[in-house]
DNA sequence: TGTATATTTGCATTATGGTGCAAGTACGCA
DNA sequence: TGCGTACTTGCACCATAATGCAAATATACA
């Protein structure tokens, strides 16, 4: 099978590879703001958040609320404040998917023990 | 605990939530020439990969050593073509170890059925 | 040794994205 | 209603990175 023909059939991997998750997670400071939020366990402000971090509290909600669209994290709004909470399910299952998508490629002579044999006809 | 006191705390996902590997991830280029590589399974040339997607010969090359500092794919030259491989282990276990590493900050709440409490106590 | 092929590198251009400041909006409270 | 707080948005600036072309390098082969 040559790389055309591989990238013509399709895989869970497609969709996984989501280009827009792994942007929002590949920004030095979005990261420190996630480590942070990931930690903490509970839902943090916008400010709070913040002083983990030395930058501009505007930098930071546009951080957060980008992090958000990429499904990273939930806001919730009372009153003038705003928090955000870490989608531990949904990442982690995101992140488990791809592993599982990328094995399911995996040639079997590159699985030791694995008598699957996706592609290991080749 | 504030977001403060959680950023000050060492966590495996700390040095999991590489921003270097996630950038290697999120140009929609590589995405597309990686799936490929994924998909494909055997190592294929910098010529083949490039039939993928319609960009500069030059523009796959940079890619493809850029997805090689990055950890996800391995090369190899044998005379003048150079072979890329994707390190199918590696990032297997990188994802998962992600997930493995968000899941033990997860608040006991957020896990239905999970006794474990890391910080439930909250 | 000369030529063709595979890949890389230099360079200029363009696009994208992170940042801070200032202003705006939304909301609670006196 | 006026003021303070929490957050967001507009804007300009700057850094980074993606891209294509042309040239350079490396290697195979006649």
């Amino acid at each position: 099978m040559t790389p055309v023909q591989a990238s013509a059939c399709c895989r869970p991997i497609d969709d996984l590879l989501d280009p827009e998750l792994f942007k929002a997670l590949s920004d030095p400071t979005r990261s420190r703001l996630l480590g942070c939020l990931v930690k903490c366990g509970c839902a943090c402000t916008v400010s709070d958040v913040g002083e983990c971090c030395a930058v501009d509290l505007s930098v930071v909600s546009r951080h957060l609320s980008l992090l958000e669209r990429a499904g990273v994290v939930q806001s919730r709004k009372t009153g003038r404040t705003v928090h955000y909470v870490v989608d531990y399910a949904h990442l982690c299952r995101t992140m488990r998917a791809i592993a599982d998508a990328i094995e399911q490629c995996c040639p079997a002579e590159q699985l030791p023990g694995c008598a699957r044999g996706c592609c290991g006809a080749r």
